[in-house]
RNA sequence: GCCGCUGUGGCUUAGUGGUAUAGCGGCUGAUUCGUAAUCAGCAGGCCGGGGGUUCGAAUCCCUCCAGCGGCUCCA
């Protein structure tokens, strides 16, 4: 007996697929097996019963799909690399591999040369002992929970792209994290994707989590009345989250999540051209974040055949601009929505690449989500969309500065991101009041700074923050009440078991933070001022 | 998801079949200190969960979960 049971599926064919697949059942097995076959007619309630012989709770439902028989054949792609010098010179990839330098590294995994027998990444220890984000068990694998020291840095990187954006004269936008897997463009982009998706039913909805923040633009991009003359436009949101189930086996500490953090820009251009000009600029943004962040990024340029003989030059013009030399992929047809890329890259303390800002050129979704303007002279027009993240996700970007403090002889991170910029150590209890008026003064100046004010040793003191990274140190005790003057601790010019001390007056000490922070985010302190009650979460 | 390794108080860890180690951290007390750990006392663990072998299991076996390495993958 050959029975429907729609309601055990969660993705429903339409009736149409699904009679004619009831009826081919039931023609093999009668002609291959020689059964007799039933088939209970389709679209109707009806009830039997039926006796069989086991555990009660031994009944199982199980999916069968279409075999290797069925599905379709792979493509069979080939990739020609080489590197491209800012001189304009056109270099073989193979001559890099042997050199010790961050582009190496990312050629030697580009070309599929093994690496080093891995170890667990540094990250994945800093990120749990500095108290800044750590593993959920009581989520699914790959979500992780932030304490304060993480949320913040967390946060200042958000304020950090926004601002980025906001010059750059994008518009922030906030979209839903859910869809509709009804919608025939919301299917379709999703369907190209894979399994690697959160799919779940809402009421009778089939309903996807977004694993980038694409739907929610090219929704609003559809809905809106475009005019080519507010073109390039473009939208942008941070996206907490997004989610990607990426098998168990690859999800790692900050490197590979479920649920990540993705700035995430859309910029709609009126044609091939502005998109090259738009990409261009986008680009330079990445690679000014790896200025800003303190990680040096290696870049690789992707696009397909085509797209490469049509605009070889420019493509050079991209890699003199960056003034470095850039990886060159070109792919011999294109296989996904996109017809060229960038993908600039932090490397890890083992060597391995960590990709975060890219842009890319999108020449599909604008025709399936029905995207468009209209010419002077009456022309539809479905235009190229960038996809761009100035940083990448900031989870990776987090990952990145921890791997990076692996090369550093005394590892800190980029002052402006430090979650305390000075701590404040009295010597005895009587200098607690002096070091918190001093702190008070700093934190109006938009310094985080705080006072370890715990009834323990000034050595074990100055131990913990340094431990603790921060960038700026000044014991305080009888001579500075006396003499007005700090001796401040400087991480960044200290070496190992010599730290850099240099006499300054508050006022000095203020400046100093603040010239080293300009133009970067500031927020205040996420922990208490008085150290005493700063609880522990580790 | 596949193959392999690992899992002992909050953290780091000793312990390979016979009563669970220690340090840090926490709490209490003493100490009021000048640039990387002041001293003492106390509390805290059914050894990742479940099942099995055994007189007896942290230790051996099975299974599940989690973490890491390597695949595949990263749209």
């Amino acid at each position: 007996m050959i029975y429907p049971y729609a309601h055990l599926s969660s993705d429903l064919a339409s009736p149409e697929s699904a009679v004619s697949a009831l009826r081919g059942i039931g023609e093999a097995l009668s002609r291959e097996d020689g059964f007799v076959v039933k088939r209970a007619p389709f679209g109707w309630y009806k009830a039997f019963s039926l006796s069989c012989k086991g555990h009660p709770l031994s009944e199982l439902s199980r999916t069968i799909v279409p075999g290797e028989g069925a599905a379709a054949p792979k493509k069979e792609i080939e990739h020609e690399f080489f590197v491209f010098t800012p001189e304009g010179e056109r270099k073989d990839a193979a001559a890099y591999l042997n050199e010790n330098t961050p582009l190496a590294a990312l050629i030697r995994k580009e070309l599929g040369y093994p690496g080093p027998e891995g170890v667990e990444p540094v990250h994945v220890d800093l990120m749990r002992a500095k108290e800044l984000v750590e593993y959920e068990p009581r989520s699914d694998v790959g979500h992780h929970r932030w304490m304060p020291r993480g949320k913040l840095i967390r946060d200042l990187l958000a304020d950090y792209v926004l601002a980025r954006v906001l010059e750059y004269g994008g518009m922030p936008v906030e979209t839903p994290v859910m869809y509709d897997l009804g919608d025939q463009a919301i299917a379709e982009h999703a369907a190209k994707f894979g399994e690697r998706q959160y799919r779940f039913k809402s009421g009778n909805r089939d309903m996807m989590l977004r694993f980038a923040a694409c739907f929610g633009m090219f929704s609003i991009m559809h809905d809106m009345h475009i005019s080519p003359n507010t073109l390039p436009m473009k939208l942008y949101e941070l996206s907490t989250y997004s989610f990607r189930h990426e098998q168990k086996g690859e999800v790692i500490g900050l490197k590979r999540l479920r649920a990540f953090t993705m700035p995430d820009m859309h910029t709609l251009c009126r044609d091939v051209d502005d998109a090259l000009a738009s990409f261009e600029e986008q680009l330079m943004m990445g690679w000014k974040s790896g200025e800003d962040l303190e990680t040096p990024l290696v870049g690789v340029f992707r696009c397909t055949r085509d797209f490469f003989d049509q605009y070889e030059l420019w493509v050079k013009g991209i890699v003199a601009k960056s003034g470095v030399p850039m990886l060159i992929e070109i792919l011999s047809e294109r296989t996904h929505y996109w017809i060229a890329k960038v993908d600039l890259a932090a490397i890890d303390a083992q060597g391995r690449p960590i990709e975060n800002p890219t842009v890319q050129i999108d020449v599909e979704s604008a025709d399936r989500f029905d995207i468009k303007y209209y010419t002077a002279e009456g022309a539809e027009v479905h235009p190229p969309i960038l996809h761009c993240s100035p940083t990448g996700s900031i989870e990776r970007v987090i990952c990145a500065l921890l791997e990076n403090t692996a090369r550093m002889e005394v590892p800190s991170l980029p002052t402006w991101l430090a979650p305390t910029q000075v701590r404040l150590v009295p010597v005895a209890e009587r200098h607690v009041c002096f070091a918190e008026e001093i702190g008070a003064r700093l934190n109006a100046a938009g310094i985080r700074a705080d006072v370890d004010d715990r009834d323990e040793s000034v050595n074990k003191k100055v131990r913990e923050a340094g431990m603790d990274w921060a960038p700026y140190v000044a014991v305080i005790g009888d001579q500075e009440a006396e003499t007005g003057r700090l001796t401040v601790t400087i991480r960044k010019l200290s070496e190992k078991k010599k730290p850099y001390k240099e006499m300054m007056s508050e006022d000095e000490l203020i400046k100093a933070v603040m010239m080293e922070v300009a133009g970067k985010p500031l927020r205040p302190l996420y922990t208490p001022r008085l150290l005493s009650m700063k609880p522990r979460f580790i």
